[in-house]
DNA sequence: GCGATTAGGTTTAGCGCTATACCTCGATAG
DNA sequence: CTATCGAGGTATAGCGCTAAACCTAATCGC
């Protein structure tokens, strides 16, 4: 079957210890000849050492888990932002050597066993609802590093990273501030008194403080999907005291356009709308979407080597990094009417 | 530390083998009340057993590699066709109580300590280029059970899912010349004499055999990015020769779409255009695409299916399992113009 | 009434690796 | 010339779990 340590022992005519102790680079003990020697035949025999048996030894696998949400059935597919930043982050932690458990969470209890079980050297955390994270984190989890990417708490200092949500929003009402616009709408998922949404939309508020402008209050609660955009952007037309939209999402922002246009109103000609997240997408759609920009490549590999960081060093910074985000401005929004 | 089974075999007066026979709902063996008390301490002491203590017991893991492409340092990020299916296959795994270890493959070979080292139960390759296939299976993988998506190969017969690349274009190019459309441009990246790409031009030839027109083996090379595609469209404005165009992949068809926009020719008023994929993206564009659908679901879990089977059963198909695919027609084609 | 079964366990022997203590020289110091 | 040390190893004892063989008392067929 398996080549195993001592096979390649007996094959060397040294012990087990000496074969380890090369295969870990644990060279002071060895000698220059029997290091040549030992690793030759590992490397005839294709000796690969057992992941298991070593993880077992020594209490620490190398194995990384990384949790995303997922409602069980219906929800096919995780979003593309998402799903980039999985992406981004199995590079980062190959970049060092460790492996990627990716698990979908869709009751958090199930996932308890799930990740104890493979005595996880850390866990990334990523998109959760900002209960969910406390209890994933002890509950579940046990006592491995955990960071958090885009998982606001009130009460409990999460370590991991995040945008600046409250800046990116405050730029985004700013421009549309400095277009001239004074009605804008804020649309996004229903949010509570912490997380991604809200910091969003105090940002928001941010702006019109900043300019001295009363703020107006105007907010639609949607869903972050396309449908949903799309329908509010349709009955949108009725609304002709708005002059632009603040979604919290690139999808939602292009469902918007799409029912604003369908009814017949222009982007940007008659309303402006601006997104968040900077998805390929901003560029593939008509009229290209003005939006606040994630750096996610600095957003996974800063979560990454903070959670490395905690694990060989056992260092860790005690709030969440807030990655800079900027405005990227395109085509769908101008300039107020008149 | 962690609770071991010891340690709960101990405060319920059992036996080790006792408690692992209830956890491993081996029952026949088992008094219903040991069951029950053993049941109750295990849960009291928050016993999670230790997955790689099990696995070099049993030398089963049940985990499960997925590999995908992925250039070293450059390409940050992974297609979202692949990244969709990759969601699909976490869900469908852990339906069945895997876990899945992703891993990106730069240079085939650093993966083979990787992932022998883990004793997967199995590996799903995803999108690999089929010279890859073969060395990654044998040499690197070891004995485990692999299944391929999207692979095809000349010689050996791999099993896995892939769609139906020679019907799709087939019906691409049918409902083109079903249209009208005579001078058709076959837009997609270079190919060899095997492979996804190849399979698609034999399809979209045959539409025309089908039709008794000679085939007018008009093809561009580009690469799968919108950039490319993008860049093509602008140039496309001289080939008036041309009446549509069929490309092998959604982002590439909305590049052209965009660049043939740019450069003054209506689609699909002046050139029809096709793709492949069936994204989110295709309703989102203007016009919206017409494209040929993948059912990514279907193709992902058959692929674990035929995965687990393997593993469990030890039952295999000898051949790849064809995921049948449909037209969908949106905007971006019209009859040719007289 | 007696051997054969069976329910309900237990004991033993690893799976493949590593941490730790231990050994054995030859060189080195005083 | 002995005590000490360091280089280069080896031997032992697990890590937590399970497969396989083994045990024992109660039940059963005839």
């Amino acid at each position: 079957m398996r080549v195993t340590l001592r096979e390649v022992a007996e094959q060397a005519g040294v012990s087990m210890m000496t074969v380890s102790n090369v295969m870990n680079g644990n060279r002071a003990r060895v000698s220059p000849g029997t290091i040549e020697k030992v690793q030759r035949i590992a490397d005839e025999l294709g000796y690969v050492p057992s992941a298991s048996a070593r993880s077992l030894a020594t209490k620490a696998s190398r194995l990384v888990g990384l949790l995303v949400p997922a409602a069980d059935e219906d929800s096919l597919m995780i979003s593309p932002h998402t799903m980039a930043i999985v992406g981004l982050i199995e590079r980062e932690l190959r970049k060092y050597g460790y492996h990627l458990l990716l698990r979908g969470v869709a009751h958090p209890d199930e996932v308890a066993e799930a990740l104890r079980s493979w005595s996880l050297d850390g866990a990334i955390l990523l998109g959760f609802l900002d209960e969910e994270v406390g209890n994933l984190t002890k509950k579940t989890i046990g006592a491995v590093h955990v960071v958090a990417i885009d998982s606001y708490s009130a009460n409990r200092l999460t370590t991991g990273t995040r945008s600046d949500d409250f800046a990116g929003a405050r730029l985004a009402a700013r421009h549309l501030l400095d277009l001239g616009h004074r009605r804008i709408l804020f649309a996004g998922p229903a949010f509570s008194g912490v997380g991604v949404v809200h910091e969003r939309f105090e940002g928001f508020g941010q702006a019109f403080a900043d300019a001295g402008i009363p703020h107006p209050e105007l907010v639609e609660t949607v869903n972050t999907t396309y449908a949903e955009g799309h329908e509010l952007g349709l009955v949108l037309r009725e609304r002709h005291d708005l002059t632009a939209v603040f979604a919290t999402a690139d999808i939602l922002a292009v469902g918007i356009v799409h029912g604003l246009t369908e009814a017949g109103v222009r982007v940007p000609q008659d309303v402006s709308v601006v997104g968040f997240d900077d998805l390929d997408l901003c560029n593939y759609v008509t009229p290209k979407l003005t939006t606040v920009a994630q750096d996610i490549t600095r957003k996974a590999s800063t979560a990454v080597s903070i959670l490395l960081d905690s694990i060989e060093k056992g260092e860790r910074p005690k709030r969440p990094v807030t990655i800079d985000v900027s405005l990227v401005e395109r085509e769908s929004t101008a300039p107020v009417r008149n």
